[in-house]
DNA sequence: ATCTGTGGCCACCAGC
DNA sequence: GCTGGTGGCCAC
């Protein structure tokens, strides 16, 4: 593509810039592409105003000559005038023909907007893609992320070299007669291995104070003047700046000496110096900036009078943007559940930057007496600087984790970084398959096209569930010594491969293939082309499984190269496990149930063939859940039996997972606990683990898995339950005596919904949370306790010691440890010997 | 405006 | 007191 720059165009040829995004300036009609170049952190803009015409695409694909009539009798276009119509062919994958379609490129991608009703329903029923800049990107062949160059007026992508132990595994790992997917695994192994660069970037954080008490200050009236802007940079920037108001006294500086500390008077020069610090970066980090700090800084500005065009920040519709580069609102990326769960293990539950820091890097915000308005000077910078700092960390720490997960991220997706740390995984995963789409010619389908009856979709067990999901065996309750899990690796990522799933092939319009049905399903399988979900989700398991999970295990990896591999390996398992999800997600743009429902139905299926052939081998199999078997057996015979039959039968990856020691598996499914070799013990499933529960329960509970940790044999376990009632009765009478802090008898429950839409039953968190005169939101964790009378709860804040119902704490202890001691077949009452724990509390008289 | 799935256990609520 | 339903957290 020619691109001609905004200025000195010399200084841009032959330099490797990362693509960070493209966006469209609607003001000026031209794309802007914004690049970063590592090597001299230097941020260069391009902006696209050649013979490919500022640029609107409506229709995702085109669209068909009805709609093209209709558009050409309107005589009113918008304020959008149409520049071109180029005729287009493309292949209708659920047809399995291709078909011809009208492109029109307008010059205006705003003109959606400005259309008459009719016109906008027609567009609607055509699913416009007014997401203009992935239809910019994949016509000129782009993606986010990756390494470009510009030579002769032409962008370039920059090879890079598998290196020898990638190719040594390749050559190993592929299948010779699976060409195609090769090709795509090879190309993955391409794309993702190319170097991460460190992005450079600044934290951002503004303190504001209205004047009235209790009232926040809004971000959209930015009515109160700007008080005081916090710095950190990568490039070891520490600065605050803050304007001076006589009411506050200057205060004393306990920062460190390199934080630099620039006192102005004026608000205007506060600003300006904001925006020049602001336009040394490509990326700018903040907490909730979208809402507030980038939202608040940019009305202020305005508000003052600051020129429009010395402003470097862009206001769009959800999100504030830098001119320049591109902005990251972390509070909108750990909100994301995939990275709250996949990529930081649910190490932190709410979603503040409090409790967001203080779970992943162990730093907090400075807490202080009194009002936060009242601070002087220096300790008001300490407390901006503070969060600025810990905001920066956050994308830091690990090596800069974060910042290269969203970059693999923005790999895969094909989508620019500020999008990913915006949108949930359904999205990543639309813009990835329709990259796919775009990329073989085929038409996106549109929810119409792909209608299914709910007759033929399998009833779910769980009631107000749409289909059936995994298989749940029941744990051969007792205590087992020398257990092996085994699992299949990525399971639905593998049964969409190897049973070519895709919503074209599962129940396809070929006559001949109805009678491939699958088993204890009404679905038929094509077999005459591969699907486009199936080939995608394919190549990103195999990359995933046969390249990602191999190469740690080469020797002589540079600690770059380990580290990259780590999180190309964390950013494929969280998009291959929504991957499946989202095509049964009504949401979705290319949801088919019947995918999801034959994914699991095979998967059900597997597990349940699996554990047949183990029993036709002799291996007793003692509890399995949805892809994994836990057999009675170490023997290495026996599994490498197990692992061949898969990989023969099932063509499946059937992994040794762990060994334990011994494991004790209550009545219960999805209950357990197992003790590894070196003693690590993997609980699961118990109520005592559970992060609601109050300390003094889990305390207890974890102090009583400890004893158990430490038995080898079965002549331990009377050791262990004699340690364990001793245990028990010094925390019970603890409790009885009233000298357990009342925190450790807090309950913590998330509010998952409002509290006024909480109707019909109304659960104790709920009652707990209307007693507190603090406005509690969705996702804020309630801290309560249980007590006698009243509403049989109190905040934590309100309770006294008195209040508490110690009765409610005794019945939780003991189901609590009734779950844990019936896997090891005694009971709670039993364990404590002849005194019942009634008696302990209420001694009869 | 945003949102990946089902299976399973527990405590509690609300109605009978 | 019983029971079906709701809500929360967890396993996979």
């Amino acid at each position: 593509m020619a691109l001609k720059t905004a200025s000195n165009q010399n200084k841009y040829e032959n330099i490797e810039m990362l693509l960070l995004s493209a966006t469209y300036d609607g003001f000026r009609k031209k794309a802007v592409l914004k690049f970063y170049e590592p090597k001299n952190k230097e941020i260069y803009l391009w902006h696209d105003k050649s013979d490919h015409k500022p640029y609107c695409l409506i229709g995702r694909d085109g669209i068909d000559s009805n709609f093209l009539d209709e558009l050409k009798t309107k005589n009113k276009f918008g304020p959008g005038k149409i520049l071109k119509i180029e005729k287009i062919t493309k292949i209708d994958l659920l047809q399995d023909k291709k078909i011809e379609l009208w492109k029109v490129i307008a010059d205006n991608p705003l003109v959606i907007g400005g259309i008459d009703n009719s016109l906008r329903n027609l567009i609607k029923t055509w699913e416009a893609d007014i997401k203009y800049y992935e239809n910019y990107m994949y016509d000129n062949g782009l993606i986010p992320g990756i390494f470009y160059k510009i030579i002769n007026n032409k962008i370039i992508p920059v090879e890079f070299n598998l290196s020898e132990q990638a190719q040594t595994i390749l050559k190993q790992e592929l299948n010779d007669n699976e060409t195609e997917l090769n090709e795509k695994i090879i190309n993955w192994a391409k794309l993702l291995d190319q170097p991460l660069p460190e992005i450079k970037r600044v934290s951002l954080d503004i303190e504001v104070f209205s004047n009235e008490i209790n009232k926040f200050p809004g971000a959209d009236e930015a009515e109160y003047p700007i008080r005081s802007i916090a710095f950190v940079g990568s490039d070891n920037l520490k600065e605050v700046i803050i304007r001076k108001e006589k009411e506050h006294p200057i205060g004393k500086n306990t920062l460190e000496k390199d934080v630099r500390i620039k006192f102005v008077n004026e608000e205007k020069e506060l600003l300006e110096n904001t925006f020049e610090i602001l336009r040394k970066y490509p990326c700018v980090i903040t907490y909730n900036g979208d809402d507030f700090d980038l939202k608040y800084l940019h009305n202020r500005a305005n508000k003052i009078g600051i020129n429009k065009s010395n402003i470097p920040i862009q206001m769009g519709r959800i999100e504030a943007n830098l001119k320049h580069g591109i902005h990251i609102d972390l509070y909108r990326t750990f909100i994301n559940k995939s990275i709250q769960i996949y990529a930081f293990g649910n190490k932190y539950k709410e979603h503040t930057l409090n409790a967001v820091s203080s779970a992943l890097i162990g730093k907090s915000k400075i807490e202080f007496e009194g009002s936060i308005s009242e601070l002087s000077d220096y300790e008001l910078a300490k407390y901006n600087y503070n969060d600025a700092l810990i905001t920066y960390e956050l994308t830091s720490f690990n090596d800069d984790l974060l910042m290269k997960l969203l970059l693999v991220i923005s790999r895969i997706a094909k989508m620019p970084i500020n999008d990913v740390s915006r949108l949930g995984v359904s999205n990543w995963i639309r813009s990835m398959l329709y990259f796919e789409h775009r990329t073989a010619n085929a038409l996106i389908p549109r929810k119409d096209d792909l209608k299914f009856e709910e007759e033929v979709i399998s009833s779910a067990t769980i009631k107000g569930k749409k289909y059936q999901g995994g298989m749940v065996f029941e744990p051969k309750s007792g205590i087992h010594f020398n257990v092996t899990v085994l699992d299949f690796a990525s399971l639905y990522p593998s049964i969409i491969k190897v049973h070519n799933l895709s919503y074209e092939t599962v129940r396809c319009n070929h006559k001949e293939d109805k009678q491939n049905i699958i088993k204890g399903t009404n679905h038929w399988l094509c077999k005459q082309r591969k699907g486009i979900a199936s080939t995608l989700i394919g190549s990103l398991r195999d990359i995933r499984i046969k390249y990602y999970k191999q190469l740690p295990k080469m020797k002589g990896l540079s600690k770059n190269e380990q580290e990259l591999y780590s999180v190309v390996s964390q950013a494929l398992k969280v998009i291959l496990n929504a991957s499946y999800g989202a095509l049964g997600a009504e949401m979705f743009p290319l949801y088919y149930l019947p995918v999801a429902d034959a994914t699991t139905a095979i998967g059900r299926n597997i597990i349940k063939e699996t554990i047949e052939e183990a029993q036709r081998n002799d291996i007793e199999v003692i509890y399995g859940d949805t892809d994994s078997l836990f057999i009675k057996s170490i023997d290495n015979n026996k599994i490498e039996i197990m692992r061949n039959w898969a990989d023969k039968k099932l063509e499946m990856e059937l992994d040794l997972d762990k060994t334990y020691r011994y494991v004790a598996f209550s009545t219960l499914k999805k209950n357990y606990f197992g003790v590894m070799k070196d003693g690590t013990v993997d609980i699961k499933g118990f109520t005592g683990k559970k992060s609601h529960i109050p300390l003094f329960i889990k305390d207890a509970f974890y102090s009583a898995i400890n004893e158990l940790s430490l038995v080898e044999t079965s002549k331990d376990f009377e050791n262990a339950k004699n340690n364990i009632r001793i245990d028990i009765k010094k925390r019970n009478r603890l409790l009885k005596n009233e000298e357990i802090p009342l925190e450790k008898l807090a309950f913590n429950i998330m509010l998952s919904k409002p509290i006024n839409m909480y109707t019909g039953t109304v659960p104790q968190h709920v009652r707990a949370a209307k007693l507190l005169n603090e406005d509690k939101k969705k996702g804020d964790i309630i801290t309560f306790v249980k007590t006698i009378g009243g509403e049989g709860v109190k905040p934590l804040q309100l309770a006294k010691k008195q209040d508490i119902d110690k009765r409610k704490y005794e019945d939780l202890m003991k189901s609590t440890f009734d779950q844990l001691l019936d896997s090891l077949g005694y009971s709670f009452d039993e364990i404590l010997g002849a005194t019942k724990l009634e008696d302990l509390f209420w001694p009869k008289k």
